[in-house]
DNA sequence: ATGAAAGCGCTAACAA
DNA sequence: TTGTTAGCGCTTTCAT
C-alpha cells in the first residue's frame, strides 16, 4: 500500500550511475552507451518506472492540461464539443479539465482564476449567458495564456474563435418558414447578453425584410433558459390576439418548451404554428411532432477549437493573428414546419 | 504579454526579506511582525501575487484534482453526476479532470494510467461496459490511491461505491407491470459484462417468480448501447409469434429504441405493450407516450461519491473500511405503462 | 560517456 | 522575529 512511485533517483542508486545518466538513457540520448541504456531500460521496466508528470509540468511551468469552460455539459452541443476537444487534445498529449460556469459570470471568473494558478496550458471557453464583462479574458491575454472561444463567442476580445454563421443559419431558417407560407414569424431568443442570440436575431430580421415583411417587435422575446421563463415568454406570444404562424427558437430546449405552451393554448403544430429549434439535440427527432432544427457540428467545433489552441500553445513564441473559423450548419427539416399555406 | 507570474521570490527581493518570511507572512504566521505582514500583503496585492498551484502540487506530490472516469458524458446520468461531483469537489478545493472511456476498457486503462502519472489525488469511476478485467483498479489500490465507484460498480474490487439498489428498482418496476395486468414481460438488458444490468436482471427474475410467473429465457435480451444493436434485439422480441406484453429496458435510450421497434411492428404503447426505462432522462417526458422510468439521483450520487473520495484523500493515513452507499431511486409512472388488462 | 550542480516555486525543519 | 537550507522529480548546462 501507498508505495511511492519509482523515481529517477531510485533507478540511479540501484545502478550506481547519476540521475542525469538515467534521464538521458531513458530518452535514448545519443551519448549514452548502449550498455548503460539497456541496463536502465531493463530496470525501469522491472520497477514499473513512469515519469512523474507533475514534476515535468512543474519544471515546464505549465501543466499539460487544457481548461475547458462551458455553461453546462448537459447541453448536448457542449457534451459533443467536449468529445471533440478531448479527442484532439489527448492525441496531442493534453488532458482536459472541464468546468461548468452554470451560466454564471462569477463562477466563470472564479474558474478561470483557479485554472490560471494551476498553470493550465490554455483555455477553450464558451461564455456563460450572464457574461457581459470581459476583463477575465483580457487578463488571460495580458498574461499570454492561449485562449479560444467556441460557439458563444466574445466579439470584444480579439482571440481565436470557432463558430457557425449564426446570422446565416437563422436567415435560412426564417427563409424556410416563409417558403412554407408563414409571414407572422416570432423569435424566441436567449438572454439579451448572449451575442449569438443577437446575431440570430439579425438574421431573422434580415430574412423578414428581404421578403418584404415588416418586423413586429412584439414578436421578439428574450428569455432565460429555465423552463418557467420560456413558458412565460412563449405565452405572451401565443395568448395574444394574433398568435404567430411560426416561431424560431434560440435552442431546441426553448423550442420544446415553446411547443408545450402552444399545445397548452390549443395550437396545432405545424397546422397552426410552425416551430424551428437550434442544435439538433437527439430529443428533437423523438418528440411529437419531430422538430425542424439547425444542426451544429459540435464534435468538429470542439476539435477545431482544440486544434487552434494547441497551435497557440506550441507556438507561444511567435505571434499568430487570431482566426475566426466559421463552420457550416445545416437546416434539418422535420414535421414541425411541415405545412403549406400557399 | 507573457508576463511571468509574480513569485514569492519577487516579493522577497522587493522587500529585502527572505522568501520564507514572505511565505509565512502570507499565511498570517503568528511569529511574523505585523509590520512585515502588512508590507507583504500590500505588495502581494499590488503585484497581483497568486500562489502557484502547480508548485504546491509538486511539493505535496499530489495534484489538487480528482480524476473522474465515465463511459460518456452525453448520458444524462453522468452529466448530472458530474455536476454533483464538481459541486462538492470544488467546495473542498479540488478540480476535477473528466475523462470519457467511451465504453472502451483499453481507453479506461489508458486514462487511469495517465492520471496516475499526473498524480491526481484520487479517482471516481463508473466502469465502461466492456470492462471485464480489473487489474487497473487493484493497481490503484496497491499504490494507495483513493478510489470510489459509482453507478456501474465493480464487485470484485473492495472499494467505496455509490449505487442505487438496482435489484430492488428493477423488482419494483416489474411489480408495477404485473399490477397493470402484464404477465409476459421481457427484459432488454445492457451488455452482459455490465454488472448492474445483471443485478436488474435478478430483480426482474425474482419479481416474476414471486408472482408465480415462469421466466421465459427468450424474453431476456442483452444488447449494446448503439441504436442498431437495440433495434435488432428488440425486433427479436416483437416479431416473434408471441410478443411480450411489457418490456423493461436497462436504460431510457434502450427503452426509446425499443419503442421505435414496437411502433415499427405496429404495436401500440401501452395498449399492446408497456415499456419501462431507467434513468429518467429529460427526454422521457417529452416523447409519445411519455415513458415510465426509474429516476436515479444523479447529482446526489456524484456528490456522495465525491464526499467518500475526499474523505479517503484527507485521511490517507488511517485505513477506512470501504463503504457501500445505496441511494434510493423512484419509479416514475407515465403513460407508457398506463393500461389495465385486469 | 558520464557526473555535478543549478533551478523551477514553495514549505518546513532547524538555526540564529 | 527572521533567515538558511534542503528537498520535492526532472532536465540541462557545463565540466570532466
Amino acid at each position: 500500500m501507498n508505495k511511492r512511485q519509482t523515481t529517477l533517483k531510485d533507478l540511479a542508486e540501484k545502478l550506481n550511475v547519476s540521475v542525469a545518466t538515467v534521464s538521458r538513457a531513458l530518452k535514448d540520448h545519443p551519448r549514452i552507451s548502449q550498455k548503460t541504456k539497456e541496463a536502465v531500460w531493463q530496470l525501469a521496466a522491472d520497477l514499473d518506472y513512469e515519469p512523474n508528470q507533475l514534476a515535468l509540468s512543474f519544471r515546464n511551468r505549465q501543466m499539460n492540461a487544457i481548461g475547458v469552460v462551458v455553461p453546462k455539459i448537459i447541453y448536448h452541443l457542449y457534451a459533443t464539443a467536449i468529445s471533440g476537444i478531448e479527442d484532439y487534445a489527448n492525441a496531442q498529449g493534453y488532458n482536459i479539465i472541464i468546468c461548468q460556469s452554470n451560466e454564471s459570470m462569477e463562477r466563470e471568473k472564479a474558474i478561470i482564476n483557479e485554472l490560471i494558478t494551476s498553470q493550465v496550458a490554455g483555455f477553450i471557453i464558451s461564455l456563460s449567458s450572464e457574461t457581459n464583462n470581459f476583463d477575465h479574458f483580457t487578463r488571460l491575454q495580458k498574461k499570454g495564456i492561449p485562449l479560444v472561444f467556441f460557439n458563444r463567442e466574445c466579439e470584444d476580445v480579439d482571440a481565436d474563435r470557432v463558430i457557425i454563421d449564426n446570422f446565416q443559419a437563422s436567415y435560412d431558417a426564417v427563409d424556410h418558414l416563409i417558403s412554407t407560407g408563414c409571414r407572422r414569424i416570432a423569435y424566441m431568443g436567449g438572454p439579451a447578453e448572449v451575442q449569438i442570440s443577437n446575431h440570430r436575431l439579425k438574421g431573422y430580421q434580415k430574412a423578414l425584410a428581404d421578403n418584404g415583411i415588416t418586423v413586429d417587435e412584439r414578436l421578439v422575446q428574450h428569455c432565460e433558459f429555465d423552463k418557467e421563463s420560456v413558458l412565460s415568454h412563449a405565452r405572451r406570444l401565443v395568448y395574444g390576439p394574433q398568435p404567430p404562424e411560426a416561431i424560431l427558437a434560440f435552442s431546441d430546449q426553448i423550442a420544446i418548451n415553446t411547443m408545450i405552451a402552444c399545445k397548452e393554448r390549443g395550437l396545432k403544430i405545424p397546422e397552426d404554428v410552425s416551430i424551428v429549434g437550434f442544435n439538433n439535440e437527439p430529443v428533437t427527432e423523438l418528440i411529437e411532432p419531430p422538430l425542424t432544427t439547425i444542426d451544429q457540428p459540435g464534435f468538429l467545433m470542439g476539435k477545431t477549437a482544440a486544434e487552434l489552441l494547441v497551435r497557440q500553445i506550441e507556438n507561444s513564441d511567435t505571434v499568430i493573428k487570431p482566426e475566426k473559423r466559421i463552420l457550416s450548419s445545416t437546416l434539418i427539416i422535420r414535421k414541425s414546419t411541415n405545412r403549406n399555406r400557399l
